[in-house]
DNA sequence: CTTTGGATCGTCT
DNA sequence: GACGATCCAAAGG
């Protein structure tokens, strides 16, 4: 636990991670995402599982990218796609199970200053952590914190629960950029939230 | 406001 | 050698 921790709230216990991707996924709406004074409450996120999701990357089992994903709940797996974007997931399910939530988008509620530096495309507030290589941008997380912990209080960024409850009734949607359209509905938003990506 | 095309490179086949 | 769990600027209504 992080003495310097600047919002009020305590590290999310690694045993809340160890569920399915599709539990997890929307019990982590409204949690936070803290690094230095940038904090964002997390409103959007997708659910990706193991080796039986084919839109997983886990799914033709363990390469040199996803080997993140296969480590013990609460790691951090950040990929690299696009040829410029970076995506930031958080693990979890037991260890070598290979599941991770996407973390789609987030309202900014600390180090606006220090984002907008980090993101000078973003014109308004709501640009800054909407979308997935947005928040990276954002929060400055690149390839370089993969496999970082989230939960441990020693890593760059950590998850924080600050007592706000997941939405009773959140959106749900399919998953964006993925093909298998009605199987799983695994993409999860706060309703009305400003900062939710919009989907073409 | 919406739509469209281009950028750009690590990863796996 | 092909293809992304994407974003942005430009152009059009």
């Amino acid at each position: 636990m992080p003495a310097e921790l600047e919002v009020p709230g305590r590290l999310v216990a690694r045993a809340d991670l160890a569920g399915d991707a599709q539990e997890v996924a929307p019990w982590l709406l409204n949690k936070l995402l803290v690094r230095g004074s940038r904090v964002g409450r997390i409103v959007e996120v997708e659910a990706y599982g193991g080796p039986l999701d084919p839109a997983s990357h886990a799914y033709r089992g363990r390469t040199r990218r996803n080997a993140t994903m296969f480590g013990p709940p609460g790691l951090l797996y950040v990929y690299f796609t696009y040829g410029m974007h970076w995506c930031a997931n958080v693990v979890c399910g037991r260890e070598g199970e290979a599941r991770a939530v996407l973390l789609r988008a987030a309202a900014p509620l600390g180090g606006l200053a220090v984002m907008r530096r980090a993101r000078r495309a973003a014109r308004r507030d709501t640009d800054l952590c909407r979308g997935p290589a947005r928040l990276c941008q954002a929060f400055g997380i690149t390839g370089r914190l993969d496999g970082s912990d989230l939960v441990s209080g020693r890593g760059p960024v950590a998850l924080v629960d600050d007592g706000t409850p997941p939405p009773d009734e959140p959106g749900v949607g399919t998953r964006v950029g993925v093909a298998d359209a009605k199987e799983r509905p695994w993409r999860w938003w706060v309703p009305g939230d400003p900062n939710v990506s919009r989907i073409r």
